[in-house]
DNA sequence: AGATCCATTGATTGCGCAATCATGATCTCG
DNA sequence: CGAGATCATGATTGCGCAATCAATGGATCT
């Protein structure tokens, strides 16, 4: 840009050599006092602070991250923002980066692996020290482009074999699995899995998977998933309940994809007086806070949401100060909550 | 930086320069063709393009926005993740700007307004074209230093009187007062508010004192509210709900200050025999959807979370690509959903 | 006393891109 | 048919900062 550039900001916005003029010192030494006050003599500190007071100074960090070739902010690419689950899970990694002075930059796929592709190589090009996505299915460019670009990247919500850098998360075909010993343990043959968008949310898909391999190998019978192609809610979960109690024959257990459906159903049977769990028993998965205020309270499988932020982004961090860098995969597991919908 | 910078973005990061000598054009050719696609010519269109794929180009975003003195990114600071209502506005903020091919840098202040300032004060840094804050409330030096920036700034959740630039949201007195109303025309006098850190989430203050008001013009009773100092929740709800039917005289109806806290008690009122609305009614803020699935029914103030934050992201880019103005300030009001709880 | 060190501070340079201005090529129309 | 207009492209420059290297001064040691 020459001489005269367009608006820049607001009217006399000052610059590092103007605090620098005010402190009298050079601009290198105001840059240290405000990134790297312990090289900096407590005099000057001072007199900086004062200057930077005085004209209202904000940093430009655009500038600082193209000199130093890295910025301050953490990208985070999630599927879904309606999903309870992605939202504790960013609250957990907020909180993390934040207190270590990272800002969270946000980008939500839909579910679509090209627009995942698009957000990461978008958020690449702000030059942050790492990058966190959900989920270890991408396209092979995305991955291409990762694995080329070096920096950390970790992986969240689901352990998966062949991670790109670290990996933290649980295994949905474990849980599924675990489910389904339980509902069968508790007597409920007959169990119908009940979903929706598995092709999209494919953790749901491989919850359905662990469950149904589950049950072959019990020589339990098997059915088709109940499927809805439209977003989870608990009305959605309700209708499913009614639509599954009119199959032939109908089920004498639900395992739902997540308790968004299932305290819906529970919700629903207590309003129509359907019997839980004696006419037909009702199980979830991700353990909201909900699950255990319903009447009967609804069996689910705890997913640590806020864990698996935290952790992530602990590991992101860590391998940005090149600390020692721990195992490069963390399954943070489940829990089984017995309760008496089942 | 002198000749050699420590790592930038992996071995032989392809720039612009690549770009251009590998597709035979200028630099600024290749700026243009991915930027301003419309003032190149189809050929060399073709040929940028070609180039770009084969060296894996991706745009380094942080000196595009040293250069043009602006980022295409747009942040959002809210004052907390936990709660749905501000989760569903930045959802609906997302939706609208990522369309137009922005990105969310999020900024959360846990309710301290030194944390707000803070967060400004560094997004200002990354100079965005505009910025979203909710709340009305600020520091005076907050509002200096945006008022001072001189771009497109939306308060977005309640309307004030007195915002820096756009303002989208409602008036939390006017929905208190018109839950005050409703609870007094179904009979229910000796009505209690309960909530939670009111003093931190003031816009749940201003719906208890716009509901107060309401008691006092009417003649009705009024009552202290019942507030607890630790974030709202379901099961906190019930056991607010047992507290207040333990006073002496125990009140005829609760309006809690917000949905999380009522759903919870419906819960609690159901599984210990707690009759409603005979004994006690209860009544709540939001409109979540779980809301209309309890038996009873919630009766519930419904705000337009997800409008809020399309109507204010629509508004600030409106604002941002110097569109007509509109109005500055958009109350987009609320409504009353009774059902059998009241 | 001279040598050596560490702690502070400063001077220079360039990160990668887009804004501006300049230029040549093509078009329009009396 | 030529002057001006319009379009597409290129050359130059600097955005604001931090990395590198250099210089200074005082403390410490032999």
């Amino acid at each position: 840009m020459p001489a005269t550039s367009g608006q820049r900001d607001g009217p006399g916005a000052a610059t590092l050599k103007h605090v620098a003029a005010r402190a009298g010192v050079s601009p290198i030494t105001v840059s240290r006092a405000l990134n790297k006050p312990a090289m900096v003599s407590a005099d000057l500190r001072d007199r900086v602070r004062r200057a930077v007071d005085e004209l209202g100074y904000v940093q430009n960090r655009v500038a600082g991250a193209l000199a130093s070739a890295e910025s301050r902010v953490i990208p985070v690419v999630v599927p879904s923002l309606s999903n309870a689950v992605f939202v504790e899970t960013i609250q957990g990694i907020q909180e993390v980066v934040q207190r270590a002075g990272f800002q969270l930059l946000l980008g939500n796929t839909e579910y679509d692996l090209d627009r995942e592709h698009g957000w990461i190589a978008t958020f690449l090009g702000w030059s942050p020290p790492g990058l966190i996505v959900a989920g270890t299915r991408h396209q092979p460019r995305t991955r291409a482009l990762l694995e080329r670009w070096g920096r950390p990247v970790v992986e969240i919500m689901e352990v998966g074999s062949r991670s790109i850098d670290m990996n933290v998360g649980l295994s949905h075909a474990a849980a599924g699995a675990a489910m389904a010993r339980h509902l069968l343990a508790r007597g409920h043959a007959d169990i119908l899995f009940a979903g929706c968008r598995l092709d999209q949310d494919y953790r749901a898909g491989q919850r359905f998977r662990g469950f149904d391999r589950a049950l072959a190998e019990c020589g339990a019978a098997r059915r088709r998933p109940l499927t809805r192609d439209v977003p989870s809610s608990p009305a959605l979960g309700g209708d499913m309940l009614v639509a599954a109690l009119r199959l032939d024959p109908p089920p004498r257990a639900i395992f739902y994809a997540n308790d968004d459906l299932a305290v819906g159903a529970i919700l629903r049977a207590q309003r129509d007086g359907i019997a839980v769990p004696d006419r037909v028993a009702i199980a979830g998965f991700n353990g909201l806070d909900i699950s255990g205020l319903v009447t009967p309270g609804l069996t689910t499988i705890a997913s640590p949401r806020l864990a698996i932020g935290r952790i992530g982004a602990e590991k992101l961090l860590g391998a940005i100060a090149r600390d020692t860098p721990g195992p490069r995969r963390v399954d943070v597991g489940f829990e089984l909550v017995v309760r008496g919908s089942t």
